[in-house]
DNA sequence: GCATTAACCACAG
DNA sequence: CTGTGGTTAATGC
């Protein structure tokens, strides 16, 4: 991998589908706007109401983009790598409208705002590619805020033990990234309802709990849930 | 009415 | 940060 800071999207391995397509001088032009970062666990990568900065590509680690609501913080969702995220509030305001924090050590590319720009004028592939991942972010949301909002407790838990098992680490036993708070943020429970929640899966031998790891026993049961709401 | 769900609060490891 | 218990408001038989 390359060095944090100094990088070479040339031979950069986990560049985008949209870098894929730019051609030598326009990966000169890149590479000369862009910078790589490292991210500890729980750092903040940008926060909501700070002047936005950059495009970032999150190329490795876990990242969350959440958003303070009237009462508290709200986890919009999890994006796992290789993904840009930030695009829209880039773009779209001077300021930025949420914040993205890593979960797990996380390395970051950003990319000069103005080059990212230069690069959709000039390469329309390179647009195209953007815009269809903007797509596929919104497509995802829409789903995940209609089962957000039409399931009840059990159900959404379901979805995110499930999401996290099958999505972002591929395998059935991983361990939280999340504190139990944080997953309440996220499937819009409160802390004790999670915690009863996951206590009541546990009982009923669906997941192993042992810390913060978790183990999914009975998949095909918490489908099962998590379609029943 | 009665049961269920889930938030709110308090307190304890 | 997590686990629990009591209370409470809303919703649905």
């Amino acid at each position: 991998m390359d060095l944090p800071g100094q990088v070479n999207c040339e031979t950069c391995r986990i560049r985008s589908c949209a870098v894929e397509v730019l051609d030598q001088q326009e990966l000169d032009i890149l590479k000369t706007n862009c910078a790589g970062a490292v991210y500890a666990r729980n750092e903040r990568i940008f926060q909501q109401g700070s002047l936005t900065s950059n495009i970032a590509y999150v190329k490795t680690g876990l990242v969350k983009i959440h958003k303070n609501g009237p009462s508290k913080d709200q986890i919009l969702k999890l994006v796992k790598p290789p993904r840009f995220i930030g695009i829209p509030t880039v773009l779209g305001d001077k300021i930025n409208n949420y914040s993205a924090t890593a979960l797990l050590p996380t390395t970051v590319c950003f990319i000069v705002t103005s080059t990212f720009k230069t690069l959709i004028m000039r390469n329309g592939r390179f647009a195209n590619e953007v815009i269809n991942s903007i797509c596929q972010d919104e497509l995802t949301f829409y789903d995940r805020s209609i089962n957000q909002m039409q399931k009840q407790i059990h159900g959404r838990l379901a979805d995110a033990l499930l999401f996290l098992a099958d999505e972002i680490f591929e395998a059935d036993s991983f361990d939280l990234p999340l504190s139990q708070s944080d997953l309440g943020d996220y499937i819009h429970a409160t802390r004790e309802s999670v915690t009863r929640t996951l206590g009541r899966l546990k009982a009923d031998g669906l997941i192993q709990v042992k810390g913060k790891n978790i183990k999914l026993i009975e998949k095909d049961m918490l489908r099962k849930i998590s379609k029943l709401g």
